[in-house]
DNA sequence: ATGCCTTACGTTATACGTAATTATT
DNA sequence: AATAATTACGTATAACGTAAGGCAT
């Protein structure tokens, strides 16, 4: 008695004869002649042992064993799809340097600044909130993470980073445009763009100015042309690089909340990179309300 | 790029590679030779596009990548075998009725008299307790099941099939064999051989005879033999088959427990084939307690 | 006639084993 | 030496597509 085994093709044709019904369906949809297709199914019958399909001399159709073979057969193949997935995205997560952050300007200075510390490794970065963080920390989805606040974790250190101070971009012809500062109140009921991917940034701003509408934008290019072409205000920081656009002017934001620190917290082997990341790092404005860069 | 599909061949020597450790130890353990596993794994590496493997010049390991392969590959492998049995089992059961029972004696007679009904197809037997066999009624595992009692459920019908007697097998010399009659508690208390597979007569008898103990026995003939060799006493029933032993003294139980009836329940479709069963359903004894064997 | 399945056939891909090679212990 | 992996090579299996045939609607 000759033993055939099953092949992985047979099993995805076989799944899709289940949806197409067809055997020159099958064929057409994966890409395959109809005679193989009849074939790959005559042999998978074989494989199995038992008959999977009630045949006439012009049509094919799957009997209740067949059905039942149809739905192992979709299983398999999805599980052998999902391995594959799964082992790719495993082995890519092995040459990826993931840093976690609440909010995006931390890591546009610190990405490029960790390249060499971890050469031929991809360096990237994920926006999320302080629990995730943590949580990733922990079991080692993350290298390292950036907070407002330090964590305390076994194993782990917190360094000071450095500190985002958010302001207000406006018109030059903006009614408040000559003020020396201003708080959320003198802004809300204000429209504004706001960019999409602002970790707590995008909340607090809803929190602190809930009478304003935000223009939210996903693209940066496009962010910055609506923000120089348009007359409605938005907000930058001192981390946002330099943005001297004609015609607008840049007034800090008074309330407290508008200040953050933000603190790296990484594996103590890692305490030489994060040192180093927290000398080199970096805001491109000095501050406005004239705390240090530097800290102690 | 070329973009190889993965074979279950593969899958299935990654899996033995986890456990064996070495190349040519998976090729003895498959059936194939080193070079065959050294290029499959190759191969499947290609396939997945990511390392797998540890090389050096000499030996092979599973990195963390592969190990995790190894895992998938282990699960799809077992996935298909699984799928090969059910379908398999399945496909059997197509052709094979199954019939339950309570109690083994009633199914020796109606497994021969459904052959005629069922031309072609299995006539299996399986033994368990009431509240399966109405289970597996419903669901339609069985397709017919033997009862104490008659079942009440939709488009099922239940027919009187005959009684079933217990009787006690004692040796000539024994010192109860001249009695006409005998209750569990006559006996009680003196050990008996026991067949294994008695459906409910087992805890029946187990709690009617606490302080007996029972040799209990699972082959069939090796019971006979035991019966007719020792002087250890047994049981039988009117539907057990002539058991003229030469020295053997067959003794009827008087408890009213040891007497009881049997109803077989089947779809309302089967009632034909019912009806004949109990109409040609018959004991090999007459019953001692002088009922009729045949119903109304 | 058209659609669907199968059989037949020649081609090609590929999985296999044997044998030889290299490296490690 | 012995063990383990690879490379090289010839063979054979078998999956493929094209072409042709049979049977229904």
């Amino acid at each position: 008695m000759e033993t055939r085994l099953i092949e992985l093709y047979q099993l995805e044709e076989l799944a899709a004869f289940s949806d197409c019904g067809t055997i020159s369906g099958v064929g057409e949809r994966l890409g395959v002649s109809q005679p193989a297709v009849s074939r790959a199914m005559r042999l998978l019958e074989e494989a199995f042992g038992v008959p999977l399909f009630n045949r006439s001399s012009n049509s094919v159709s799957l009997n209740s064993t067949g059905e039942k073979a149809a739905r192992h057969a979709r299983l398999i193949v999805e599980a052998v799809q999902r391995a594959v997935e799964d082992v790719r995205a495993y082995d890519r997560s092995l040459n990826t340097v993931l840093v976690g952050s609440e909010a995006p300007a931390p890591l546009w200075s610190v990405a490029p600044l960790l390249s060499p510390f971890f050469s031929g490794k991809v360096i990237a970065g994920e926006l999320t909130d302080v629990r995730t963080l943590q949580e990733g920390l922990g079991n080692g989805r993350f290298r390292m993470v950036i907070t407002t606040c330090p964590l305390r974790l076994a194993g782990h250190v917190s360094v000071r980073l450095g500190h985002e101070d958010l302001m207000f971009v406006l018109s030059a012809d903006h009614a408040l445009a000559g003020r020396r500062s201003l708080s959320f109140a003198d802004m809300d009921g204000q429209n504004m763009l706001l960019f999409n991917r602002l970790g707590f940034w995008r909340s607090l701003t809803e929190r602190m100015m809930p009478h304003s509408r935000f223009y939210v934008q996903s693209d940066m290019a496009a962010m910055r042309d609506f923000v120089a072409h348009s007359s409605i205000p938005s907000f930058t920081t001192n981390l946002a690089g330099p943005l001297a656009v004609k015609g607008k002017v840049v007034i800090p934001v008074s309330d407290k909340e508008a200040h953050v620190e933000y603190f790296v917290t990484g594996r103590s082997g890692d305490l030489g990179v994060l040192s180093q990341l927290a000398r080199s790092f970096a805001p491109f404005y000095s501050s406005l309300s004239g705390e240090p860069d530097q800290q102690g």
